[in-house]
DNA sequence: CTTGACCTTATAGTTAGTAAAAGGTTTAGA
DNA sequence: TCTAAACCTTTTACTAACTATAAGGTCAAG
């Protein structure tokens, strides 16, 4: 399969798919004569682990040892369960300083006019020495 | 005052106000006379502004627009209540994605042994096409 | 035979800084 | 007075994870 229909596929771009070739994140297909990449089974079947992966947030590092978990048959379930957890509490830190965050916003939106008014709390509390 | 003491006294890094410097998003304080920049009340109350708009999660063009805003004495509060409102919906959007990725994952990992095995249903969820 | 949709590479841009290199200045202590 | 530490300066390159652009080769349809 050529690269595009396997960006389609996969729904990756078909540039983000050269560039974790590049990056040495997935096996290099194999090339035809006219020297465009051929995608095997076991090719597609990388792309979709890394789309998956990427999608449920991991980053391209960690996304490297999945891949090696995987491809090893003597892993450790272990392994990858810590992996993950340790996903979930980052994003339930990420989590939590986003509320903090919209709660904070929230309480200058109710402070600030709205109107046509020059006068904002908003930009009074930005540019306050106060933290 | 010295680059390090604003740094100190704002909590941004003196790399960082060169930075914002550089971008051209504060204005450049004057130099002494041995090349030194000395920051006036003025400068550093748009560090200030800066710091705090920053971590309330706005990127540095929006920083941009609500700079704009503050020096101008024309402003209309609906802009800033505007502005912040969207902000406020971006960061709603973005914990709804996060909590959407925390259930998929404490899903997978409720399945996933966490034992010596190397029997994973994370690993074989990641691989499979499905979405 | 030409048009458009593919494919290729290399290079540069994106965000928001951080780090390193290589050097000049100031200040405190011995 | 000398020197070492702690400042300050600039330029350049690096980070993450792509995305865009340029400039070109290939292929299938009409």
């Amino acid at each position: 399969m050529n690269i595009g229909a396997v960006a389609k596929q996969t729904g990756l771009n078909a540039k983000t798919i050269r560039y974790y070739e590049s990056i040495e994140l997935v096996d290099s297909p194999p090339r035809r004569e006219n020297g465009y990449r051929e995608y095997s089974e076991q090719n597609i079947q990388q792309l979709w682990f890394l789309r998956h992966a990427r999608q449920f947030g991991f980053s391209i590092d960690e996304c490297r040892e999945l891949l090696s978990l995987w491809a090893n048959p003597n892993r450790r379930s272990a392994e990858v369960h810590s992996l993950v957890t340790e996903k979930v509490k980052h994003i339930e830190q990420h989590i939590r300083e986003l509320r903090q965050m919209k709660k904070v916003l929230t309480g200058l939106l109710d402070e600030c006019p709205g109107d046509e008014s020059p006068n904002c709390s908003i930009i009074a509390k930005l540019a306050s020495e106060l933290e």
